[in-house]
DNA sequence: GGCAATCTCGTGAAATTTTCCCGGCCTGCG
DNA sequence: CGCAGGCCGGGAAAATTTCACGAGATTGCC
């Protein structure tokens, strides 16, 4: 901390953001924006030219993104503090951050208490992670998270693959030399094991499992 | 116009976000914020208590998304000068936007004086859009690319994103207050117009032309 | 080997959803 | 005004999903 208070590098693409970041920060005695970036590569350049206390870093970003912005920082500097404040209100997420470095999380939905209250328990030292993540973590703790290859059987996840990659139930059932009625019901199943009601929400945690990759998309 | 400025009406979940905006537009002599909101609802209460000269309006918010908050705001005020500004770079959303009614689509990534100036150009009348939107808009027009956004009316494409984010067609209908029934005669509707057969495929088209990100996919 | 558990595949019938067709209502337009 | 088109939802047929049940095959274990 230098004699002018702690130093302070924003990282956020949007500047319109920032300014509200850098606008409630400013009310805070003691606190002081030295930088700020808009992407992640940028970011760390930054930090390396002006080492700050404490790094603010939003996670969506073009080229690099925040997590990966965060491991950057970390393995150059290992002491590094650094807040994530994003719009995610996803534990997954979360997750990754404070296994990526990070010593907080908090997202913007919180009220701008919340966020100084964050940046001063990290600069102190701490941990702060927000509480409504607080409380999703706690939650997927309890329910166990169940990652779809934990309970789907090798013919359920094949069947889930086809589902996410073929078209219709005809064919996913004439690659595997089933009946049709057969591959509706392990659809049927599959949804049932991974508690999901519709095929809408089947996608989304495919895709959050990374079965389905947005590469592969293919076709236009 | 009273005497004061411009009347203008602030609409973001994000506290910190609205923050942004306030410390940017204050700078303006002539505007003046006279209310916030921080989902669709809220807006239309503050706009009809309010009667601001403009709206500036996210889209992405919990409960009656922005695109739906313009159509009841413009349903209620045919005149009501509405600036949208938001994280989503993509001309299909700015295709709706302009649809139902706003009159004008500004990026966050824009820099602050794009956003002063679009609120301007919409004060006088104007219709605003963003130069990298208008560059989408211009390829996309030049590539023949039939989107989601330009084969769906408003009301459709507005059920086609609840059904990306949220559960079931009763919650939907719950918060477009309309019986289930008819949105699932519109689910049934879009798949038929966007030539899709199942929901997969149609979660896949909608992850192709962007409509929901990769990122999007809330909760654990 | 014998046994239990699990996986696979299928049938059939009930429950639910999807789809199609309809009419009424409103709005904008020539 | 007449017309087109979007919006809302009812009704009924068609299709799908779900559930209960069972028969073979395979696996792991004593």
């Amino acid at each position: 901390m230098s004699d002018a208070g702690w130093a302070i590098l924003l990282v956020d693409d949007h500047a319109v953001v920032r300014e509200g970041y850098r606008s409630v920060l400013q009310k805070q005695p003691g606190l002081r924006v030295v930088a700020e970036a808009s992407d992640g590569a940028e970011a760390y350049r930054q930090f390396k030219a002006a080492k700050p206390d404490l790094v603010i870093m939003d996670l969506s970003m073009p080229g690099i993104g925040g997590i990966e912005a965060v491991r950057r920082i970390r393995q150059w500097d290992k002491a590094a503090k650094i807040l994530v404040f994003t719009m995610h209100q996803n534990a997954g997420f979360a997750a990754q951050a404070i296994r990526a470095g990070a010593r907080g999380y908090v997202t913007k939905t919180s009220p701008p208490e919340t966020l100084v209250r964050a940046v001063m328990d990290v600069l102190a030292g701490k941990i702060a992670i927000s509480p409504d993540i607080d409380h999703e973590l706690a939650l997927s703790r309890l329910a166990g998270e169940s990652s779809a290859a934990d309970v789907l059987t090798a013919r359920e996840f094949e069947v889930l693959r086809l589902l996410l990659a073929e078209r219709t139930t005809e064919e996913i059932a004439e690659t595997l030399h089933v009946s049709p009625k057969t591959v509706a019901n392990l659809h049927s199943l599959i949804k049932d094991k991974l508690g999901v009601g519709s095929d809408i929400e089947l996608v989304r945690l495919a895709l959050r499992q990374k079965i389905l990759t947005e590469i592969d998309l293919g076709e236009a």
